[in-house]
RNA sequence: GCGCCCGUAGCUCAGUUGGACAGAGCAACAGCCUUCUAAGCUGUGGGCCACAGGUUCGAAUCCUGUCGGGCGUACCA
């Protein structure tokens, strides 16, 4: 909003001055506020064009600006040749009295209009539960299909997951051992490269209860009870937890189908009449030296299966074949290697690899009092997402997975989360909504009424000014955050509002105030309160009325 | 060896397309509740932004190298 004011101004004085800027002009909020609401630092920009020293060339600009000074209060150019602006109150009275004509979409935007994507996160194969890793995973994907919906996008939900390789096969024979241990053979010996964990124990005790001894001679036939068996148990835990976190994905893409419906064949035929596939050592590999990658890899094994990499381009072929705008890839950094293989092979199949934005984030180090805690699901000794659930809450979870940057590596640790879960930052920003709606309420009970078109004009304290000011950022959070694909944005963002509304809360009476003054406060805080909610509910966190 | 990510306050981490004296939370210390929720507010201390060069008006941010950590580098996914 501040850009959007700004910005003519100040092109119609370069205009003036004979200059036709190639880009747009950048404003940005000055960190120190001395430095006013907006500075620029276009004299800098046009310094070396001008051949004139940006202090002279700000000065010439300011000249030349047409200002209404009812809403600027202040231009003036400071340091190296920025361009400060200070608005006067009446731009933010004008500024909430517009936010709260939007009223409960405040922060929301048709940017996306018309146009659709599809994010793709969690995508866990049915072998087990899940852990703190998928945990981020799940987070991060759900946060930022959240966020293309705050911003107008048609968003789809995917979850891809394989029930037929070969690691389905490993839980099998896995589940198969337990059932034998608890049925009649205690020392019945584990596969080695089985499935340690105690939830196999837990299937195979389903099972017995389920089927008896009916499986006991280990047929293929009876594997396949246990797989598909254990394939269901584990995707009603998986569903289960995802639910709890307040996560629906909208359709299970399963691998499979790529295969029934011919899709990976095509793929193969259609790298063959490319001339990239060709035959060695009895596996089928693909040119990927000629796609500017440097080695070639094979694409079908020996023994007849296809690696890792075909599915996935026949899938991100299928995707690209359902129209969709953007596509969104959420992968733990342990999937990167696919990445460059995936998109050299839709480019050579005639896709735009640009509308595949893929997302990789950090792993999630979990530590207990120092020590690393495992998380894998094979090793067995598993602390699983359920577990800190439990332990310290969906929202606290929810929130602490997308407050870091998705790059970075996080530490968890499991000590300090269970002493400082009531600390989370995210009962700051509940509790700041739970405040709103308190005060409310408390205008209910007294039989206030609360005007629709109070008068703004009243809002003067610096603490209601600041608010004014940092509600005016939150749109472009949200904005930001997706197009960045960064959920920690919005976090922080909302942050600093609740900041700023604590300090008004502190500072300014409200239902105490003066009737106009009193209403102009309610119209406020209830623009605070839409914004916080809109927020909150895109991270998928719980905005309570009372705490 | 090569590729990606990370290294910022005691701890966990922010830091917009390079901008003005480097920020937050937690921890520590000192204050604020006869008044709309103290899960709150105010104040204090705390830093060779891993290290060394380079680019420029200006670098935590961009480039090169070094050191340290994570993840990859399969006819596993």
């Amino acid at each position: 909003m501040i850009n959007e004011y700004l910005q003519p101004i100040f092109t119609n004085a370069l205009t003036k001055l004979g200059i036709t800027p190639d880009e747009p002009i950048v404003f940005e909020a000055p960190k120190i506020a001395e430095h006013g609401d907006a500075s620029t630092n276009i004299a800098m920009k046009l310094a070396k064009t001008m051949r004139d020293n940006p202090r002279n060339i700000a000065e010439k600009i300011i000249a030349n600006l047409e200002i209404d000074s009812h809403f600027i209060a202040a231009v003036e150019s400071a340091g190296a040749g920025f361009i400060n602006i200070r608005f006067a109150n009446a731009f933010f009275q004008n500024a909430i009295a517009e936010f709260a004509q939007i009223g409960e979409s405040f922060g929301k935007s048709n940017y996306g209009k018309g146009k659709s994507v599809n994010v793709e996160y969690v995508s866990v194969n049915p072998t087990g539960l899940l852990h703190l890793g998928h945990g981020r995973n799940a987070c991060i994907g759900d946060t930022i299909a959240n966020l293309y919906a705050a911003i107008g996008y048609d968003v789809t939900r995917e979850y891809y997951f394989n029930n037929a390789g070969n690691q389905m096969n490993i839980l099998a024979k896995s589940i198969y051992t337990r059932y034998r241990q608890q049925l009649d053979e205690p020392d019945y010996p584990f596969p080695e490269d089985g499935y340690h964990g105690d939830y196999v124990r837990e299937i195979a005790a389903g099972l017995v209860s389920e089927v008896g001894s009916s499986l006991i001679a280990g047929t293929p036939e009876d594997l396949t009870k246990c797989r598909k068996f254990g394939e269901e148990w584990c995707f009603a835990k998986i569903k289960q937890t995802l639910e709890r976190m307040n996560i629906h994905q909208d359709l299970y893409f399963n691998e499979d189908t790529l295969y029934s419906d011919g899709k990976i064949e095509q793929v193969i035929a259609d790298f063959r009449k490319l001339g990239l596939a060709y035959e060695k050592e009895s596996a089928l590999w693909l040119a990927f030296s000629q796609l500017g990658l440097k080695d070639d890899r094979v694409i079908v094994k020996s023994s007849g299966e296809p690696t890792y990499r075909l599915p996935d381009i026949a899938y991100h072929r299928e995707k690209f074949n359902r129209g969709y705008d953007l596509l969104v890839d959420v992968f733990g950094a342990d999937h990167i290697a696919t990445v460059p293989d995936v998109m050299a092979g839709l480019r050579a199949l005639g896709y735009e690899p640009d509308k595949v934005k893929v997302l990789i984030h950090q792993f999630v180090t979990l530590t207990e009092n120092g020590q690393q805690v495992k998380m894998s699901k094979r090793t067995g000794k598993n602390y699983t997402l359920d577990d800190l659930l439990d332990e310290v809450g969906e929202d606290v979870v929810r929130f602490f997975l997308i407050m870091r940057g998705i790059s970075t590596h996080m530490e968890f640790d499991l000590g300090l989360a269970r002493e400082q879960s009531d600390k989370n930052p995210v009962f700051y920003l509940q509790y700041a909504h739970a405040r709103i709606c308190s005060v409310f309420e408390n205008a209910k009970e007294k039989g206030i009424y609360v005007s629709d078109k109070p008068d703004y004009s009243l809002l003067n304290h610096d603490t209601e000014i600041n608010l004014i000011k940092s509600l005016n950022t939150f749109p472009d959070a949200v904005l930001a955050s997706a197009m960045k694909f960064e959920p920690q944005i919005l976090a922080e963002n909302l942050r600093q509002l609740a900041t700023d509304f604590h300090f008004f809360y502190h500072e300014c009476r409200i239902l105490q105030a003066e009737e106009e003054l009193m209403q102009a406060r309610l119209g406020l805080i209830r623009v605070v309160r839409f914004a916080l909610y809109n927020g909150l509910s895109i991270l998928g966190v719980k905005a309570p009325e009372r705490m």
